[in-house]
DNA sequence: GGCAGGTTTAACCGATTGGTCAAACCGATT
DNA sequence: AATCGGTTTGACCAATCGGTTAAACCTGCC
């Protein structure tokens, strides 16, 4: 049954345990956000001494910014990736944003609930705007010379939009679940959102460019 | 500084105090989350003996279960008499939901924050779903003539949409706080949002009515 | 005045929490 | 073999947690 291997005291030894940590908190941040997870079951499930957990990450406030840390380098690489990668129209360009993003959150499930929680909670709200600010200004700027500066239709809006419709699909889904037929994180439900999301893109697109020309 | 009266051992007191509680319990709840409030925290905001919570809601869960149940029934009765006394073209009558859904949660900006946070934590889902089914089933049902029963624009994709779009700013303006000019809770930047969603309502039926037609 | 029943209180409980510390451990360097 | 620095460990701590209990309290009723 035991497949770590017998301790090492070595750095990196120091590395592979502080990533099973990492991996450990992860999934109960997920789980039972930041208050309902504790540094004991933290280690318990990395089987691993709880004192390492600090001496790593210092406090669980550290380990939690590691994590988002983590998450967040992830998922703006994944983005913008996306957008420079892809060729053609804006509108293609941000079809493939979109795919990314959805690519990105199915494959990270856990990232979306640990978001909402924290930036439900007040507290965090410095750490998370810290790391949400790279990913807010670089959208911002890539939607610059489509969108009108200020007012209803400007880019800090469709931020917040676009982003509510993809990761508010993944948040609500465990709840959903019981209301809808089928499972809404199976393959052809996430595709299906995706339809939507980009259908919907597609109005607003097609919107714009009426009120411009 | 003494605003409450003198303790009286009364049924209608002990009404009173309850509701005091409730207050608070949302209060906190909205700040800190299920895990981050305690029991004792919200006693002491209340300005009441700890043991009186558990005498008048049994539980930690049953004080949130009952600030939950206050919030899900006003907000259903809203968006209810808000469509149902809406009159014209459906149009019109799902716009006057969205202002309806706007100016509920603008009065209650904590609203969105507890729901949020209980959604996106795995053990109390089945709480939230409860509370959420009635509010789904009627949307749905008022939708349903409308939209097709399946696929990329069946009703259901349309409510966590709409509802996402609405809520999630509210919920992301803490943090959006930090990365706008101005208070995203401020009236006129709430007007903003509430017209951006609009513009998407209205190029969402659009497309709508060009499909079907 | 006394009884009844709902309300309020202080004291208390076991369990768990985040965090600390000094000592043990181990591989690498000399 | 001695030592040095990073890693790991178990034991420990004060504080706080949700929850209980028995008694005191107050009001309305007879």
């Amino acid at each position: 049954m035991k497949r770590t291997e017998p301790t090492k005291h070595t750095v990196e030894s120091g590395q592979q345990t502080a990533s099973r940590i990492l991996d450990a908190a992860e999934a109960l941040l997920a789980e039972a956000g930041f208050d309902g997870m504790s540094v004991g079951g933290v280690a318990q499930a990395a089987e691993v001494n709880k004192a390492l957990v600090f001496y790593h990450f210092k406090s669980k406030a550290g380990l939690m910014d590691a994590v988002l840390a983590r998450y967040y380098d992830a998922h703006l690489d994944t983005l913008r990736a996306a957008f420079e990668g892809a060729q053609g129209h804006p509108r293609s360009r941000l079809h493939a944003v979109v795919d990314a993003y959805f690519a990105y959150i199915a494959q990270h499930q856990r990232y979306p609930r640990i978001i909402q929680q924290q930036v439900a909670t007040a507290g965090t709200t410095d750490l998370i705007r810290q790391h949400l600010e790279p990913l807010f200004r670089w959208t911002e700027e890539a939607l610059a010379a489509l969108l009108p500066a200020a007012g209803p239709l400007a880019a800090r809006q469709f931020f917040v939009s676009f982003s509510g419709l993809v990761i508010n699909y993944f948040t609500y889904a465990p709840v959903l679940a019981g209301l809808w037929p089928g499972d809404p994180l199976g393959t052809e439900a996430i595709a299906e959102r995706r339809d939507h999301v980009h259908w919907i893109m597609d109005r607003v697109l097609d919107g714009l460019g009426a009120e411009a020309g």
